[in-house]
DNA sequence: AGCACGCCGACT
DNA sequence: GTCGGCGTGCTC
């Protein structure tokens, strides 16, 4: 008999909670992770609402597993991005719910120290571990052993004599709790002002949203510190979010010269033991600060009180696969919902931030001038269609003497393309064939170093023929266009005295050797640094004095919404890296276009002009933040299934008024995991119920057949 | 996500 | 005959 129904949701693509009879004697309340029958088997699932009632004619819960139980608040957070998102809300639980893989309790630390007499009989060995022990001084079990060069049967024998005594030794801390007052950074005038802004925003109810906004080089990372010392000095936790490959080693330093320690971190990389306990932290509130990636949103924080999000203009943000959702907004969502205040930081804030910023729904703190009177760099447009710049060859006189300039004071120089490989467009001198990609019709790449044709979009790989694969003639394979790796071989050509290096993410190695080369320019080992955007992210240089960007025009073309709003932050951080040490930085911006708005503003620095254009273009286009931009993403193991399918989604659905349904992308299929997979856009306007309507055109569509899948993708937008 | 069920091709 | 491949659909 029983008298409780209890809803269950099940960390699985199952958009509604199952219900379960409760068995009398088992305590259990809203929150609390069970294990269910499902089927065949049995599975953990979290209690989402609790109501009276037989349940006669369910199955009946199994049990309680000891788990952090999910607060009210993280269970009104899944639900709002179950429904944000348009994914089913097991999906949003599965983000949220991470428990021990293994069931093996915790290995138990067991500490050896001396206790009494020494051993009855007395041997070498027995003797080396005492002399050892005698300062009295507690070790692993297995430690004293190995130091002293015994097996462990040594140091149990004289256990079982009663010379050495075991000590139960406590778990080792996940994470040790900062100090908010460890190391106070010297802060400018303007620094402290912030600071104290941002701080005083914890107390407020409901804690707000603010934008900091501050060039580079301008401390935002000490002054949003000071908001997490606060957060710490109440008693409550703080998370800091960054794109991935912002959590260095360099941050992480940076931390604890302010706090004492390290943060905890919490990443893909992150794994087994070390995640458990880490989860098991945050939801005790044992751990006070975490530094993560996305991911790190959807933990049980117990006594949330500040969200940073850094770099929050980053593309990383944004979920792709899986449940699709930018980790910003919901920030800014969980922020409300945990009463935590949220900082948004950046150099080039996103256009949507900064709308949201001038209509008053987030506050705006600035920093405008770099920290200690550093000069910002004096950036100047080089205008190629002036320039002599021989074929095949890629860098203007004007950059050129600019390199000269430098290197020849021992200074470093970034060229930046965003390029990677040696040639964009491989062509057959014979026939004019142009070697494009079997599945995306994206030209080939070539990878010289590699010896290979590849497609930056669905990375289908093959080996650069010898013969032409259309005509058979050989040696007849044309490179158009540079590469980071042409670069190279340009750059070495023009100073084959200087030490140059390609940073682009198929760098070889991995991430462990990057991470040992950008150590390796930052202390000089290197004079020239040739790079893809990768080298436009987080890591400072404080040698390099003169940027090169050597095609500013790529990115401005393409038929992206977005274009000029990307190209700008890039291009903005690039050329802020230049000058970060004691003398001011220049950068040289190769274009052929330098009247363009994004080129203008770059160079004037007047980058509140280019945003005000920028935003009334869209607001005439009707494009986000002004409407809703969604996309129906059809994927399929077939481009003929994926590309009908969306064609019929498109015609089943009558748009209520408001909603314009733009219809499948013309842009090219990409190939994401072995799925064809395409778009079908969608805009509205803010006050239609966008959510409701696509569940409704989902509901109504053609059944989803053979292996297709759809999956929703809401643009960032004002959603508050 | 599993896991069963079912419907087709090649084997002890 | 039946073993097993995968495509389809269900799980309170």
């Amino acid at each position: 008999m029983t008298s409780h129904i209890a809803d269950v949701l099940i960390p699985l693509a199952l958009d509604t909670a199952y219900s379960y009879a409760v068995p009398d004697g088992l305590p259990l309340r809203e929150g609390d992770v069970v294990q269910v029958p499902l089927g065949t088997r049995e599975v953990a699932g979290v209690v989402w609402s609790l109501r009276p009632g037989s349940g006669a004619n369910f199955k009946s819960v199994a049990g309680r597993i000891e788990a952090p139980p999910l607060s009210p608040q993280m269970r009104r957070f899944l639900d709002w991005v179950a429904w944000y998102t348009l994914a089913p809300k097991g999906s949003a639980l599965a983000m949220g719910l991470k428990l021990a893989d293994g069931e093996r309790p915790e290995a138990v630390r067991v500490g050896v120290r001396l206790a009494g007499a020494p051993p009855r009989r007395m041997t070498p060995a027995r003797q080396r571990v005492v002399a050892l022990a005698g300062d009295g001084l507690v070790r692993l079990k297995r430690e004293l052993a190995q130091e002293a060069g015994v097996s462990i049967g040594v140091v149990d024998g004289l256990i079982d004599e009663g010379t050495l005594e075991t000590v139960a030794l406590l778990a080792e801390p996940v994470a040790e709790s900062p100090d908010p007052d460890f190391s106070r950074n010297h802060l400018s005038e303007d620094q402290r002002a912030a600071a104290e802004a941002l701080a005083g925003t914890l107390s407020e109810t409901p804690a707000p949203v603010t934008l900091l906004e501050g060039v580079t080089g301008s401390g935002k990372t000490e002054v949003y510190f000071e908001a997490v010392a606060e957060a710490v000095r109440q008693g409550r936790q703080a998370l800091i979010l960054m794109p991935e490959i912002a959590l260095t080693a360099q941050f992480l330093d940076r931390f604890a010269a302010r706090f004492g320690v390290k943060p905890a971190t919490w990443h893909s990389g992150v794994t087994g033991r070390k995640r458990e306990r880490l989860y098991a932290g945050i939801a005790s509130g044992e751990v006070k600060v975490v530094a993560g990636a996305r991911s790190a949103l959807f933990l049980p924080y117990a006594r949330l009180g500040l969200i940073v999000v850094d770099e929050e203009h980053e593309t990383a943000y944004k979920q792709e696969d899986g449940v699709h959702y930018h980790a910003r907004d919901m920030a800014v969502v969980r922020g409300r919902i945990e009463n935590a205040a949220v900082v948004l930081a950046s150099a080039t804030p996103s256009i949507e931030t900064r709308v949201n910023a001038a209509r008053g729904r987030y506050r705006h703190v600035r920093l405008p001038e770099r920290f200690g009177g550093r000069q910002l760099p004096r950036i100047r447009a080089v205008d190629l269609r002036r320039e002599q710049i021989p074929r095949g060859r890629w860098l203007s006189p004007s950059l050129i003497a600019a390199m000269e300039e430098s290197l020849g004071q021992g200074e470093q120089v970034l060229l930046f393309l965003n390029r990677r490989g040696y040639a964009p467009l491989t062509l057959c001198r014979a026939c004019a064939h142009r070697y494009e990609c079997p599945n995306c019709s994206a030209w080939l790449v070539e990878h010289r170093f590699r010896r290979s044709l590849v497609c930056h979009h669905c990375g289908h790989v093959e080996r650069t023929p010898q013969a032409c694969i259309a005509c058979g003639s050989v040696d007849s394979l044309v490179s158009c266009g540079p590469g980071v790796e042409r670069i190279a071989e340009e750059v070495a050509e023009l100073f084959p005295e200087k030490r140059g290096i390609v940073l682009s993410s198929d760098f070889p190695g991995g991430t462990e050797r990057l991470r040992r080369e950008l150590a390796a320019i930052a202390a000089g080992e290197f004079d020239i640094v040739i790079g893809t955007q990768l080298v436009a992210k987080g890591h400072n240089f404080p040698l390099m004095t003169l940027v090169g960007v050597l095609d500013a025009d790529i990115g401005l073309t393409s038929g992206d919404p977005r274009a000029a709003e990307r190209t700008f932050q890039l291009l903005q951080q690039v050329t802020g890296r230049a000058g970060r040490g004691e003398k001011p930085g220049r950068a040289l911006v190769q274009t052929w276009q330098p009247d363009h708005p994004v080129i203008a503003a770059l160079v004037s620095g007047d980058a509140e002009r280019f945003y005000r254009e920028e935003t009334r273009v869209r607001e005439m286009a009707g494009l986000p933040p002004f409407g809703r931009l969604a996309s129906l993403i059809v994927s399929a193991a077939e481009r003929e299934a994926a590309e009908a399918h969306a064609r019929a989604m498109a015609k089943v659905a009558e748009p209520p008024p408001g909603v314009t349904v733009l219809g499948p992308a013309e842009a090219p299929l990409a190939l994401i995991r072995g799925r064809y997979r395409f778009r079908l856009l969608v805009k509205t306007e803010r006050e239609v119920d966008l959510q409701g309507y696509l569940r409704a055109w989902m509901a109504r569509c053609p059944k989803v057949r053979g292996n297709t899948r759809v999956a929703i993708d809401v643009d960032p937008q004002s959603f508050l």
